[in-house]
This record gives C-alpha cells, sequence and structure tokens, in this order.
DNA sequence: GGGTCTAACCTGTATATACAAGCCAACGAA
DNA sequence: TTCGTTGGCTTGTATATACAGGTTAGACCC
C-alpha cells in the first residue's frame, strides 16, 4: 500500500530501470545527468546522485567522471525469478526477446520422468519445446515437462508471448528449485537450432521446480557455450543463485 | 598516506569490516549508531550513513530503524568454503583425494589480471597450478592467482596436503565470492591432464574470491564435462549455492 | 593549421541541517 | 499492578551547499 510513498530516490531508479526495459534506454545510452534528472524530477542532485550511485551497485549503469552516466549491457545482480526467466533475463540486458515453439505435446509419465516429477506413472505431462532468441540470436533450447495437473491450461497458451516459466509462476509462486549445470556436447539437431559451430558444446542447466511442497515442473536449459554463462555472486549471508549472462561483448573485447 | 587517500566513508567501512573479520566485532553484536560514528569518527552523520547503509547492502550488518545496527551472522560462510574446496568434496563422497602440483611462480600483475585482484600493477603476485583427482581419476585442472600480499608463505606450502582455498581459509575466513561458469572445449594439455577423450567438452568455474574486503584470489577451475557437474538447491528463505558432485553414479544409473 | 588554455560541464565526496518514523524504557495515573 | 504517555534514542530520507578532479569543446594565440 502507498498510503506512505515510496522513497524518491527508489522512484526514480524505478523510472530509469523502466526505460531501460522498454528500450526507451538502450545499452550504451547516455542517462541524463544528475543536475538534469534533479531539476526535471524535481529532486536535489543528492537524491538524484544516490538513485545513480545504486544502479551503478545494481549493475545497470556505468559512471564516468567528467563524462556521464551511460546504460550497461548486463546487469549484475540477480535473484531466482531472474534465472527462472530467460525472457526477464534479456530484457534486463535492454535486448529483444522472442521465442519458437516447437513442440507442444501431451504425454505419459513414465521411468525416470515419473519419479523426478514425483507422479505416478501415466500420469498427464504436458512436454513443451522452444528456441529462445536474443536480439534474433538463438540462446536457449528449452526442453520443459510439465505436471498437467498443476498447469491445465498449459497448451492453451501462447508460448510466443509468455514464457513457460512466467506462466508458471503466474499460476502459482515456485518454492524451491533444484538443478544442475553441465558441458556436454549438443545433439546435431540442437546445434542447429542453436546455430552453432560443430564441437562447441553446450552450457546445460537441469532444473526442476517446485511449488505447493510438489515439484511441477522439469526443465533442461541449453545454451551455446560461446555466446552464454552463467554467473552468481555468494556472500555468506545472502547467497545468491546464478545468472545468466550472455558472453558476446566478453568475445568482443578478448579480439 | 597514499596519494589521494581513500574516502573516509570507505575507511570506516573498512574499519568495521576488520572489527568484524577480527572478531572484536561478533554476529549479533552492536555497532555504534551513526551519531557515536560521526563523533568518534570526526565525520558527518550522512557519511556514517553512507557507510553503514554500504555495509548493509553488502550483507555485512542489518540495520533496524529505532534500535540500531548489528552484525549479521554470516553462518553460510561454510557453504562458501565447501564449494571452494575440492578436497572436501571429494571427502565427502567417501573417495580418496590426491593432487599434483605442475607450477607454483611468482609473477607480477597487470592488465586484466590487475584489475580482477584490485591491486597496483606490478603487484607481486602467486601463480599456482594443480591437478586434483578423485580416487586417482582426474578430476579438476586448477589454475589460480593469489595476492601476495594476502598470502606471503604461499610458494613454502605443501598443496599436496593442503589445497589451495584450505590454505586461504586458513589465514582468513572467506567473506565473498563471484562466480562465472562456462562450457568450453579444453587446450589440449588441459585434456591431457584430465584424461579426457578428444572433443569431450569442459565445465570451467572461473571463481574470485574476497577476504577482509579485498579480492584475494581468481581460479579457473576446469572439470572433465563427462564426469563433473555443479548442482544447487534454492529454497526462498535458506538459499544455498552449488555444489560439486561427480556425475559417475548418475551415469551408471542412467544405463 | 596546429597547439594551448579555459570555461563549462560532469561525477565523487563531504558536510550541516531538517524532519519523519520506529523502538524502548522510564515515569506517572488509574 | 497495569496501562498509557512521553521523551530520548535510533534509522531513513531529503535538501542545500561546497569543493575536488576528470573530460571536452571551443576560443584563442602562434
Amino acid at each position: 500500500m502507498s498510503a506512505t510513498s515510496k522513497p524518491r530516490y527508489q522512484q526514480l531508479k524505478d523510472r530509469i530501470i523502466g526505460q531501460i526495459s522498454d528500450g526507451e534506454l538502450r545499452p550504451g545510452d547516455r542517462v541524463s545527468s544528475e543536475n538534469q534528472l534533479a531539476h526535471s524530477s524535481k529532486v536535489s542532485r543528492m537524491t538524484a546522485n544516490r538513485a545513480l550511485r545504486e544502479l551503478t551497485d545494481e549493475g545497470y549503469v556505468e559512471r564516468i567522471a567528467g563524462r556521464g552516466t551511460f546504460v550497461l549491457d548486463r546487469r549484475a545482480s540477480s535473484h531466482v525469478r531472474d534465472v527462472q526467466n530467460i525472457a526477464d533475463e534479456i530484457a534486463r540486458r535492454g535486448h529483444q526477446h522472442s521465442c519458437r515453439v516447437l513442440r507442444a505435446t501431451r504425454r505419459r509419465a513414465r521411468g525416470e520422468l515419473a519419479s523426478a516429477l514425483d507422479t505416478p506413472p501415466g500420469a498427464s505431462i504436458y512436454h513443451l519445446q522452444l528456441v529462445h532468441f536474443e536480439n534474433s540470436v538463438p540462446i536457449q533450447v528449452e526442453d520443459r515437462d510439465v505436471v498437467a495437473s498443476f498447469a491445465p491450461a498449459c497448451l492453451e497458451q501462447d508460448f510466443s508471448r509468455i514464457t513457460p516459466s512466467a506462466y508458471l509462476t503466474s499460476i502459482c509462486p515456485l518454492q524451491e528449485a533444484e538443478q544442475v549445470v553441465r558441458a556436454e556436447l549438443p545433439r546435431p539437431e540442437v546445434r542447429d537450432w542453436l546455430q552453432m559451430k560443430s564441437q562447441e558444446p553446450v552450457l546445460v542447466v537441469l532444473r526442476r521446480t517446485w511449488a505447493r511442497g510438489r515439484p511441477v515442473s522439469f526443465a533442461r536449459l541449453q545454451h551455446p557455450g560461446s555466446r552464454y554463462e552463467l554467473s552468481g555472486h555468494y556472500r555468506p549471508n545472502e547467497s545468491e543463485f546464478a545468472q545468466a549472462t550472455d558472453v558476446v561483448q566478453l568475445e568482443a573485447l578478448s579480439k
């Protein structure tokens, strides 16, 4: 409730983050100076300074004394929901997300899948297969099984508009996640979907998510090793989960 | 005094972090109030406020309006240490750890390494290269740079008995870790050391660790993709980070 | 033209001041 | 005793002001 409204520096931060997400401010763009923000937002320069300084700490912008404040291409902060939803990650980098649905079918749980999702053999499972694009470059093949009883309307969703993980969290907040990261060589069709050179490895994330105390989804996420990495920052108290980042810039820099 | 001394809020942060590291301030203890710090450190309250606020963001302390500032319990440091030390991981699996030292030399920081370790160019850096074995099977190539001023006796250690990360934590508990996970193809010599088939990818972990508020070590850890994976488990409250596991058992199960 | 200098920006830090709101112990009235 | 008030501490935010030091464009001089 906004009985007491948010602090002004936070409002300013939110506005700038919104502009970055909307594409109004693109990576490399210059953000208004402290004095301009102070004037246009009717706050003091110190308040604008705090907003921009915190955005710097959170990895949204870079500040260069004497020149100005510039939108960064990647974001260092992280939360589980960021990891969950690749569309959010991409938006936060100021890039364009798109998606192609390869498959959306129903099948019956059996064997390892049934035990992984803790369902009786023969239970209904929705199987989704999608390719996610960042600025039209393929960045992830998502292979996901969803417990049908948890998300009955799953197959009716338009997953080119809302990602599976966003849809799942819209049903019920995820309570737990379990994941394994591996390096593998991709199967040929995956390599083609991701437009990878031969012999280039994929970074695979196997992730099982829980809601209402039961496993609801098992995902196998494959990323091209040369264009994607997982980063994380850990502090003893508040340890944070890995976050995905593309590494295109790093490759460009290393040349 | 250095040419341009550190900002006062940073000096204050450093002093408090030091007191926490030394045990002078223990978890749960109350830190002096902003007004007390301002008076005792001869700074304004706003400067003390900034120092304490940043320490909050960095997870060192917790602040409660009306009550005060309290040192947080960094109990999860054991988690970071677990991830740090491959010998512990292997022991936990009931396996035998051994290690071969390939290189232990001194070199000078420059370029990216100097900035990653936040040292002036030309500062002394120890460079270690080791292969770790689990039950005589090579499982990790460790390539580590250590800030010499943090661990002066580094090169005298017998790293076949104590791993570099165990040695570093024995000097001072690690407070922070930052890591990136990638899938790559190994260089030929790494492939040989790890006894990998050709075309098999490596799972690479780049990890920078912090102690006493400064980066002290940068490690590049390479693991055979077919024998190693990173697993993690996340719960909303008590989030825990990745743990390494070998995947021999998993492979056996999948047959 | 080519080099230099300066003025006008920018960020970064530091301070004094102000007010709001949370917390708690001490005090006093019922 | 018990309840409520109050005063003094705390953090949290917001502002105006000041100065230091980086950057750049354009004026200026040779």
